[in-house]
DNA sequence: TATGAATGAGCGTTCATTCAT
DNA sequence: GATGAATGAACGCTCATTCAT
């Protein structure tokens, strides 16, 4: 594996652990056998390394997510898959996600990564049925909260107990789609 | 004012504006117009001054929450009191609340306090109609995934849209409880 | 004596033999019987501790130094202490002059103390008999170029010599004032 | 061109713009066209390459410069043509000039150099009148004091203003001269 | 010969913590 | 109890130098 990548598989997961202030550049260095200089030949600075390992694994998903959204399979399938890939990489992802999500100081990167997450979502869920629930902005809020809500109880979830919530995670969003799905909202 | 609640109290706000890592003894001593020395007369380390802050401003929340909740009156003016209580809160105390949700390092304090609010909120929620979602299991990952979505959300939100975004998460909760609750709850 | 001062001596010293780039806050530190951290208490930066060490040094001689030039005794006398003043200053003053003589990031800071200096002997020999070299332009080149000369060329003595050098500097000024003066300073 | 003088080029230039500290390896490389390893191939340090730079401008200059000194034209005509030489030579040297007298650690070797200079002038000047001020060793402090003042006095010189100052200087050496020489030398 | 990747020592600076007063 | 000065470990980062290729 190319020594970039294995600096960014490093940050990836030592962000992902103890967040971006508490991250050391020593830290992520010894995780890949290497000495802190070393970073400094791929990466010019700390931030920079960690904007690279977000949109190294954000933009990953998020660009074959919106393929998934916008296929144009029917729409029952379409949202089915969407939903499988989310969870399916919440799953992969969620080491960087730990480091992103918790993080006062990048939290702008992150609303911007979310923003574009919610607004693929809001695409899926207003094809052909249009908007369920007025005010628009109401639904858009109710989207938001529910995919802010499945990637924070991830992230919160302890190590080893990770699968198992996040699979709980997709069968609460599930039957809550069944129901939105059919026009009604609750069981 | 005791010394030590006015110690609380800035790092209340100070680990709330710059998270705990980007918090320094030094900020908090001098929001409290004192000097660094002086904390440690109260609080063995920056992690016992935090893990203070957040109990002191989290328990009081709990205590009064789940006073509300487990109160005699009627479940629908219960439950329309909590929600009112906890928005209220929410508005009050996101400083603090951004501060630890933001902290990979401080996760445990979080889930734990999490785990409270939870429990409250399925006591009130199962109250009268039992458990509407099966199994058990599955219903207390939706409310939590609710609770945790509400709160990152406003977590999240920008400094000048604080109070409307609480407004429309209150709103977007209430119309699901509606549902839920056969319109006992929201308007 | 206060530590400030003692820290300030250190700097003094060290910036002297090592210049600005040569010298580390460790290196000033040590000299003092500190810690490098401890520097940060009473200067914000080793540039604004430079810069302080400088004027405390530079700016005491510049004022020390017009009040002579600007006095009301008789100009032989004056010139004669003036020299004298500038020569004695110029022994006790030599080790940070070397550090900031030879140091090109610092080179503005010089030429503004180095403008002053030349300012004040431009009063002092323009006194009484006017502007001996026309264009005046050319005459303040000369003194400019006796100050810069006999700076450097006592900053540059090897350590044992500085003494004599200064000595012999001085003499060889005082021969040329006399030939200018008409045999009003000098032997 | 070979790829040594190529190096020793760029370190002439590069370190005449930033001084010795403030010079990096890979700035020379750079400007050389090379990568930093490859100098190690024909300097064996920092420090080595930039005394060769130093002697290679140096050395060239003072070589020339002696033998114009030395040469049998008549000697109001040899010193014109050494003021000549002099004065131009600094135009073109002063980058190196400048990282070289401003480094406290390369005081040693400017020392040697100026040494050189000064014999050379001294020759110069005592030839055919003999020496002028007694004792010699006065009038040797005179000549170092003019040649280091003209050296420093263009080296502070503001970048716009260079060349102006160096005229400027020239012409002060030549009316100091004039006087001296008895109006065999300047208008 | 030339390279580019890697190193390790050291930089200026910060800050939680200690302690004599 | 409260202070302010001091510390020492660690930080992000730089760079002269080395070395396998």
């Amino acid at each position: 594996m190319g020594k970039r990548q294995k600096i960014l598989d490093s940050a990836f997961q030592v962000f992902g652990e103890r967040g971006y202030q508490g991250t050391t550049m020593k830290g992520i260095a010894e995780r890949a056998g290497l000495v802190p200089g070393t970073l400094y030949i791929y990466f010019p600075s700390k931030e920079a390394l960690f904007e690279a390992a977000v949109e190294d694994g954000w933009d990953r998903f998020l660009s074959e997510f919106s393929r998934a959204v916008d296929s144009t399979v029917p729409l029952g399938e379409r949202t089915r898959a969407a939903l499988d890939l989310g969870f399916r990489s919440l799953k992969i992802g969620l080491p960087l996600l730990q480091g992103m999500l918790f993080e006062t100081s990048q939290r702008q990167l992150l609303q911007n990564k979310l923003d574009t997450l919610c607004a693929c979502l809001e695409r899926l869920l207003t094809a052909g049925s249009g908007i369920p629930v007025q005010p628009p902005e109401l639904w858009r809020t109710m989207i938001r909260l529910n995919i802010v809500g499945v990637l924070f109880c991830a992230a919160l979830a302890p190590a080893g107990q990770v699968d198992r919530e996040i699979g709980r995670l997709q069968e609460a969003v599930e039957r809550l789609l069944a129901g939105r799905l059919q026009g009604k909202v609750g069981p």
